[in-house]
DNA sequence: AACGAGCTTGCAATCGATTGCTGTTGTTTC
DNA sequence: GAAACAACAGCAATCGATTGCAAGCTCGTT
């Protein structure tokens, strides 16, 4: 590849004494809008903090100079002398086997509401993903100072780790299920009580044999699956084992867990997934395997992501509120550095009824 | 083992002795460790550093100790004394308009890439949005000494804005389309090529009135249109004016200009979308309309996103490969932050034929 | 026993800001 | 004309780390 020559530095051996004009300090720091403002460091900084210590006059003449040159203080060595730290940290935590990127489009729009949620009340968003099976590296960014508290995309089977940095205090809040006997905060939607809503409507349209796809070990889907069977109860209906299929979120998984299902004889009118994308994936799979949906079978998702609407068949399907979600999420870790007890909240689902059931 | 007499520690009358429990340093800090391990700050830097500097015995045991105290080095401190930083902002701009919360599923897609690309070598991401006619606003991150360098998701019509940063200095790459007379370095997909592929593949499947949708005022859409009229051009077909529809990216607009078409009685046979979720939309609506895909109108989308081959019928698109498309933009402006020059790269996009036409 | 080499370890300056307290200048009042 | 009082600027310590330099200790050698 054509190696341009970089900048070869023009400047002979300088000494130290030019050190000011080095690469490295290319950038400007008050001292030198001090200098070029002929004041002192000391009122350049109150001038920026917009202090009454400083004359009106001055304050205006420091600020332009400063705006003109595009300088804007330091916001680390200002947050360490300040002990203060307005950043929060969003950790993403991968199957470190799966190594699949992160894809899931709920997710993404989850974080995209964050960090709107974020930017609203003055806080930046540092984005990382973590080993699942290592999260307790999820709060290195706090430990580290980096950031203030953590929020945490999926719960996964890692309540004991999420625990721990509960009680060491680290300002947490889990975008998931409310387990018992957890000292740290989740915000999730109500996920029994969508299991339910799908399941009964998928009833009220006539289903009589409901599949259920989804891993009900992560406990989200745990909550969805007994919201499943609640409902089942709920019209006397006998659960059927062969019926539940325990699937990860994974498209390979799903489409070989509806071909057995199909091959597998047992008939079935209905599925209910544990995600629209999975159950985008069970339609299309169906439809390869000669089934119609809804006229076969009835199929329902769960998040209600914006695609939902323009899948075909539209996807019926329970709608978790992501807008509102970023923002709970965010003034419950918000509360809990400002030293309020970590409390769990939990958003009102709404059954999204459309044609694909 | 020979041990210094060290930490005299034990009995100062210090008053301010108590401040080192106040609430606001809970958190441990290299003094704490080195007070606990009977050492000076300077060896517990060295140690945690594994500098050889150190005896391996107390390395260890230092190690250990910060281990089990689940201490870690404060980074902006670091940072700020050794006047580094392996941060990197990346920002959306935002339509202050439209106020549209960051829902595109190919941008999404790409945030997650990133945040894997940026991982991976070591680096964190901040993640911001901004109002994309405040675009200078963008570097704020890198100017506050906050992050290293800026990736920008989107070049929108603010080329100006955006080469003003560059010739700031401020290490950028802007994922979009590469122009004349650029300062900045661009990573994108080869929108020209990709439009050619989408529109040739229409009319090699037959399709005669090839209708165009998207923004063509937006570099990237401009491309592939301008591939659109190469592609037309090559087989001697005309441009039809009305068959080329200027609209946004957004849903109600899309279905609107749908409805238009259909009702202005321009017979058309096939749609190139300017990306796969503005062809879903397209698709429903025609659905709606009454017209089949691919039977009555053919229809390609661009981007080639997860759901597109979930779709119904599975999406014919333009793909664009967002796991490259990351570690691409990483790789430059790790690069620039290393002092090279900005460099743009073309990524090749490839036709992804499945079903909607 | 003294000396020097080789390891280890600690002191103190430094990174870029903030701020209490002190010092300087200008104004007002008697 | 001098004292009292504002109003503002600046020194220096501080936040939590890193690191060049030099001192302290051990051990081997003469």
């Amino acid at each position: 590849m054509p190696r341009t020559k970089t900048a070869p530095a023009a400047s002979p051996p300088a000494p130290a004494a030019t050190s000011a004009r080095t690469a490295a300090s290319l950038k400007l720091q008050m001292a030198d809008i001090a200098r070029l403002a002929g004041v002192s460091v000391s009122t350049v900084s109150r001038a920026l903090a917009g202090s009454t210590l400083v004359n009106e006059a001055t304050r205006e003449r420091v600020a332009e100079l400063a705006r003109s040159l595009n300088y804007t203080v330091n916001v680390a060595a200002k947050n360490l002398r300040l002990r203060q730290n307005r950043t929060v940290s969003v950790v993403v935590p991968f199957d470190a086997e799966l190594r699949q990127p992160l894809s899931d489009p709920f997710f993404l729009s989850l974080i995209g509401s964050l960090a709107d949620a974020l930017t609203d009340r003055g806080h930046e968003m540092l984005l990382s993903r973590v080993d699942a099976n290592r999260l307790d590296l999820a709060a290195q960014g706090v430990d580290a100072g980096r950031a203030a508290g953590l929020i945490l995309i999926g719960q996964w089977r890692h309540h004991d780790q999420l625990n721990q940095l509960a009680v060491r205090g680290v300002p947490l809040v889990v975008w998931g299920a409310e387990l018992p006997g957890q000292a740290y905060a989740t915000v999730g939607s109500d996920n029994l009580q969508g299991g339910l809503l799908a399941t009964r409507h998928l009833w009220q349209q006539g289903a009589r044999r409901i599949a259920f796809f989804g891993d009900w070990a992560l406990p989200e889907v745990g909550l969805r699956h007994k919201g499943y069977l609640q409902a089942l109860a709920e019209v006397g209906a006998k659960p059927v084992a062969r019926l539940m299929r325990r699937v990860p979120f994974v498209d390979a998984a799903i489409e070989r867990e509806v071909e057995a299902l199909c091959a597998s004889g047992t008939g079935f009118d209905a599925v209910f997934a544990a995600s629209d994308l999975m159950a985008m994936t069970v339609i299309s799979t169906l439809r390869r395997l000669g089934q119609q949906v809804p006229g076969d079978v009835r199929v329902t998702g769960y998040d209600d992501i914006p695609l939902a609407q323009h899948f075909h068949p539209p996807l019926t399907t329970v709608r978790q509120p992501v807008d509102i979600a970023g923002r709970a999420l965010v003034d419950q870790v918000l509360a809990q550095i400002g030293g309020a007890r970590p409390q769990s909240r939990l958003l009102l689902t709404e059954l999204q009824p459309r044609q694909s059931a």
